[in-house]
DNA sequence: AGCACGCCGACT
DNA sequence: GTCGGCGTGCTC
């Protein structure tokens, strides 16, 4: 009988490959386990068992796997059914949910070495230069990478080469996989065995009389052991007795230290052991948990709908403390951005150790860690929060998922496939682990909200801040007026200008919000109209003053700013627009005693960007903030009166079916900042168009006629929640090209779906990174299958990639585009 | 997606 | 003449 295995590859292939295996292995291996496999020409790609069969495959003969790679499934079985379920439905392969839903580290790739035979005669006259160069590297050095072979023999290709010295019996070529994790290991030291005995000792300490910096650091060793029994890690022994590495070095080679390691973890916390008493949810917490509890006995998806700092936390802590008494597993979504440490050490006071973080700037080795620890199921990693991709981790018994900010966009993953909802998979996940789950917001989705109001979700919900303090004032300050009556100051009109003055003197904080970073969006040549462009895509460059460059957010193109323009030579070079920067210029001049400080990308770069900046505002450090959206979410301030929203129009004038919906859930978190403790907060927005009617909405908190209007819109014009929408992307470096594929997509589209297909159309920025791109947007109705129109696409996909010219066009589909 | 094979311009 | 540019096709 012969044994085969069926194989998910990291590929975007749809196909599953088959690969031969001997029996021992074939009753060995088990679905979710990894294989190194030849693939292609040489390489070894890192493939996970799919299943295990014995159906010959008739067409093609299989290769024989190269290596299993674990000794127990890495991946179960709900969580293949959960990478289905998102290939099927975001309609991309199963292979790229793979490769994004497992660490980096676990994907091992081969690379291959150049070894010399020793078998073979070599006639050195026979060797040409570059061969020569070769063969003598090898003399010195056992083996070589092909990127040092490229380096010796100065050339990129270096396959003929490598060929003809095969064929010359001078080298052999070998494939070698690399694991990337590697534990963290803990340098320890100890007494050598000998000096364990008193009278040793002294005689030891005599012997080092004329070392003192040896004896100091035995001495410290034992000082140190006398306080406590634990073991005495080599950098704590460094540092109390002074003496350097080499110093203990010398000791640990004359035998009188003993060093040995220790695996740990390096993720861990070492806060206290104890648990926090779960603090009282009051009698609106209260309500709104029961009612929770009674939705999750229905079996319902659940949203809870608390305004800003009404205390949902507690809500989610309490329903996550059941879970874990129930002994099993609780999940914690939240967006990246508001993954902020206050809220991690607030959880980890009330769950101690139980709590794993899960995130992007966590490294792959971390990431490997946590991944393993819900794979055994240790404690540590009862609950897990985490941004989206912690979804992925292999929880094998489930209780809760909470998702948090619920409709925060950042929770559809935009670039690489799989393009999914992690709020949405998070739904699904919940179905196979028949788990509760819950999802929060201050300002939900319209489809979140709709789907409560038609009873498909249960409801809960907090109408009031926590502590009784009231929800913010929120003012409109028309700008325009102020303009026309020259009463600005830079981008502040008087009222702003006043209402920081004032509450600077009251030694309270502020925080300013401006949707847009750098100094200034475009600059303009005031002689010609001439302003800069990005050379690779269709945008203006953006202004950074403080490093006087001009940047490209979309490809990170940068130059320097010039002193005259470059159309026309003359130097009447201005602005126009601003973002956070300008602000931040402005306030210097205007409040030249306030400490400010700007919160961007451009200022939180790095793992603990944000901390550094959240920590000393907290501390009161400084007295104003300026920064982009990173501000609205979940920090927690106790000391901010004070919220100036700089130009609310910029947030109303995108090109999309959800721009409006979005600046009014942006303000109100924006909004929710203010006045947190017993003083009601001032929110000041100003706007060219205060009687916009979502800016009237934001300023009276009417999420209720939001939504109605907005559910009204959607329906008019066949977007969600009740029609579904599906978005394609096509690039290609040439315009006319792209131009004919698109159209003739749209075409076949059309002829099978009918109206409801639009485009193409170029994209306000038609042209990133040197490629063009066009979109084409579907529109299901309800009435229509969803799963049939996608069939539908791919059949389409399929003949137009049969066409020569339009194969090298790239087709993304984004499903449930935001 | 990679990666090799295969055919054409620009360099020693 | 070769080197490497990218179009094309395949991967169990």
């Amino acid at each position: 009988m012969q044994y085969f295995i069926d194989v998910i590859l990291p590929i975007p292939l749809e196909k599953l490959f088959t690969y031969t295996v001997s029996e021992t292995e074939a009753e060995f291996l088990r679905p979710g386990m990894r294989v190194g496999v030849p693939f292609g020409k040489s390489k070894i790609y890192t493939g996970l068992v799919h299943n295990v069969h014995t159906n010959k495959p008739e067409i093609y003969e299989a290769k024989e796997i190269d290596r299993i790679l674990d000794e127990h499934p890495i991946i179960n079985a709900i969580q293949l059914k959960h990478w289905q379920w998102i290939a099927d439905y975001y309609m991309c392969t199963i292979g790229e949910v793979f490769r994004s839903a497992v660490p980096g580290a676990f994907l091992l790739e081969s690379e291959t070495l150049i070894l010399r035979n020793d078998e073979g005669d070599v006639d050195e006259s026979k060797l040409e230069d570059d061969e020569f160069l070769v063969y003598e590297a090898l003399q010195h050095q056992a083996l070589l990478k092909v990127q040092e072979v490229s380096a010796i023999i100065d050339r990129k290709n270096i396959l003929p080469v490598l060929n003809r010295l095969i064929e010359k019996n001078v080298i052999l070529l070998k494939e070698e996989m690399y694991e990337q994790y590697k534990p963290k290991l803990v340098r320890y030291v100890k007494l050598g065995k000998e000096y364990l005995e008193e009278d040793k000792l002294e005689a030891l300490l005599k012997d080092l009389s004329r070392a003192p910096k040896q004896s100091q650091v035995v001495l410290s060793l034992f000082q140190i052991q006398a306080t406590n029994k634990k073991p005495i890690k080599v950098t704590e022994l460094e540092q109390a007795s002074g003496g350097s590495k080499a110093v203990i070095k010398s000791l640990v080679k004359k035998e009188i230290l003993e060093e040995y390691f220790v695996r740990t973890d390096r993720v861990s916390y070492d806060g206290e052991e104890d648990n926090y008493a779960l603090k009282a949810l009051n009698e609106y917490q209260e309500k709104a948990f029961e009612d929770v509890s009674k939705s999750f006995a229905e079996n319902k998806v659940t949203l809870l709908h608390g305004v800003t700092s009404s205390g949902k936390t507690e809500v989610y802590v309490k329903l996550i403390e059941e879970c874990i008494q129930k002994g099993k597993q609780a999940l914690y979504l939240l967006p990246e951005i508001a993954l902020t440490t206050q809220l991690i050490s607030r959880l980890q006071e009330y769950f101690g150790e139980k709590v794993s973080v899960y995130h992007s700037k966590y490294s792959v080795q971390e990431r490997v860690e946590v991944w393993n620890n819900v794979l055994t199921k240790k404690d540590k990693a009862q609950i897990v929060i985490g941004a989206r991709s912690s979804l992925f981790l292999p929880y094998s018994d489930l209780g809760l998922i909470v998702v948090d900010e619920e409709h925060e966009s950042s929770f559809k993953q935009f670039d690489p496939a799989p393009r999914y909802h992690a709020r949405d998979a998070a739904i699904v996940l919940a179905k196979l682990h028949n788990s509760n789950i819950l999802l929060g917001s201050a300002t939900p989705s319209v489809e979140t909200f709709n789907n409560a109001k038609i009873g498909k979700y249960g409801y809960a919900t907090i109408t009031r801040r926590f502590g009784n303090v009231l929800m913010p004032d929120i003012e409109l300050v028309d700008i325009k007026e102020q303009s026309r009556k020259r009463r600005m100051k830079g981008h502040f009109s008087e009222r702003l200008f006043l209402a920081i003055q004032e509450a600077l003197e009251a030694g309270e904080q502020i925080i300013l919000f401006q949707n847009r970073r750098g100094y200034a969006p475009i600059v303009e040549c005031t002689t010609c109209g001439h302003s800069p462009q990005c050379p690779n895509c269709d945008v203006s460059l953006t202004y950074h003053q403080y490093k006087k460059q001009l940047r490209c957010h979309y490809c990170g193109y940068h130059m320097a700013l010039q002193e005259s323009c470059q159309a026309c030579g003359s130097h009447t070079l201005d602005t126009k627009g601003f973002g956070t920067e300008q602000v931040e210029k402005e306030l210097e001049t205007l409040f030249p005693d306030a400490k400010t400080w700007r919160m961007d990308l451009d200022t939180t770069r790095g793992k603990h960007g944000y901390e550094k900046i959240i920590t000393a505002f907290e501390q009161q450090e400084m007295d104003i903030l300026v920064g982009t959206q990173m501000l609205t979410k979940g920090l927690d301030f106790r000391n901010v009166s004070l919220v100036g929203i700089m130009n609310a129009d910029s947030l109303l004038n995108f090109p999309d079916y959800r721009a409006h919906e979005r600046c009014f859930q942006l303000l109100t978190q924006v909004a929710g900042r203010a006045g947190r403790t017993k003083k009601r907060g001032k929110v000041l927005i100003q706007s060219y168009n205060p009687y916009h009617q979502i800016l009237q909405q934001v300023s009276t908190h009417d999420y209720d006629t939001m939504f109605k209007e907005q559910l009204y819109e959607r329906e008019q014009y066949k977007y969600p929640p009740n029609n579904r929408i599906i978005k394609i992307t096509f690039k290609h470096k040439e315009y006319n090209r792209l131009n004919e594929a698109t159209e003739w997509f749209a075409k076949a589209l059309r002829t099978t779906l009918g109206g409801n297909v639009l485009g193409p159309e170029y994209p306000p920025v038609a042209r990133v990174r040197n490629l063009f791109l066009k979109n084409v947007l579907i529109k299901i109705p309800h009435s229509q299958s969803v799963i049939k129109t996608k069939i539908a696409i791919k059949k389409i996909e399929k003949s137009f990639n049969s066409i020569s010219q339009f194969r090298s066009v790239r087709v993304i589909y984004n499903v449930d585009h935001i």
